[in-house]
DNA sequence: GTCTATAAGCCGATAGAC
DNA sequence: GTCTATCGGCTTATAGAC
């Protein structure tokens, strides 16, 4: 997004990922990907062998992007800690809020290709989650909380039911309560 | 399941249940649910007037035996409050180490629907989520706990977040750990 | 590398007989 | 209330031209 010029891969996955996170993976079409990308459904199948492949390419392509984005939310939060871990939850209960927001697109994921355990983008989903946790845990470490892969462990799942809560109540209340559970659990004090 | 006999639409309801649980809403195809069901396609669709309606149909079939799943759990452990509490995560944990386990059929349901805002099943999932948190409610208003409303609410994003996370990691030391902090939130002292 | 065209099958839903 | 038969459209993926 930063270049305007685009190469066709990267069109494909843009408007996949775009598609994929609205709409779900089975409710878009191949067909819809292309046209979306400004491009034929033979030229997707140029660069991707399959529907499966083009899912697994969406995930990959916001694991960075959604480190960034949480990283971000811990840095502009002022204070020790445990106020910028609550300050995570804060900013991400507003973002929920939006009519944009359809959930966490790696759990989400997850949850619609459940029926298929081997698939490739449910290994990218918990690589990314693997990698968020190991984040967590360092943020917490140098912050000089005790046990931090049990608190930053702790946190992420705090941070993935407020996901799922979400999704179902679009009730930000239900994400204050979880941060202020998560910022008792990143204070040395406990 | 108890009596051997069901209705024609119970019979619909069962082997909806199992296909949109197993595969997922979209992967399941009237055509499998009608052949599964033992009927004709023609029938089902004299019982229900749509894909969605079975949807929502299969959700609030699931509703109080779910409750009851977890009460039994909740009851078979001994001790106090948060004894009991634990005990559901440690239960729920070995249950969902199981293969045949895809997740929590409510929140999964959400999310693969979460295109489409108004879909009746998202009600259907949203008022089973409250009748769980007013469930929680009681019993920690009952054990003595104090503001069990936030309590309850805040273990249940635990436990959704458990559920969350065991689908995408299949490992239930994630569930313990949530465990451990519920059992805190519903004890007296804290 | 991108195009047009189409294969081969599955989708939800319906018509009309009994 | 249940059946057989089928509609019209959409699905992923591919063949072959340029």
């Amino acid at each position: 997004m930063t270049i305007s010029t685009l190469s066709t891969r990267e069109k494909i996955i843009s408007a996949a990922a775009a598609l994929f996170y609205g709409e779900g993976i089975r409710s878009t079409s191949v067909d819809a990907i292309s046209a979306k990308a400004g491009i034929t459904k033979r030229t997707l199948y140029y660069h991707f062998n399959s529907k499966d492949e083009l899912v697994e390419a969406y995930l990959l392509s916001r694991d960075q992007p959604t480190l960034d984005l949480y990283k971000r939310w811990f840095e502009k939060t002022p204070g020790s800690v445990d106020k910028k871990i609550e300050g995570i939850f804060r900013e991400f209960g507003l973002a929920a809020q939006s009519p944009k927001w359809k959930g966490c697109g790696f759990l989400r994921t997850s949850a619609e290709l459940a029926g298929t355990p081997g698939h490739p983008a449910i290994q990218a989903g918990a690589a990314h989650k693997k990698k968020f946790e190991a984040w967590l845990r360092d943020i917490l470490a140098d912050g000089g909380i005790d046990a931090p892969d049990d608190a930053a462990r702790k946190i992420l799942v705090l941070l993935d039911g407020a996901a799922s809560v979400m999704l179902v109540h679009r009730d930000a209340t239900y994400v204050d309560a979880a941060g202020a559970v998560a910022a008792t659990l990143a204070s040395k004090a406990r």
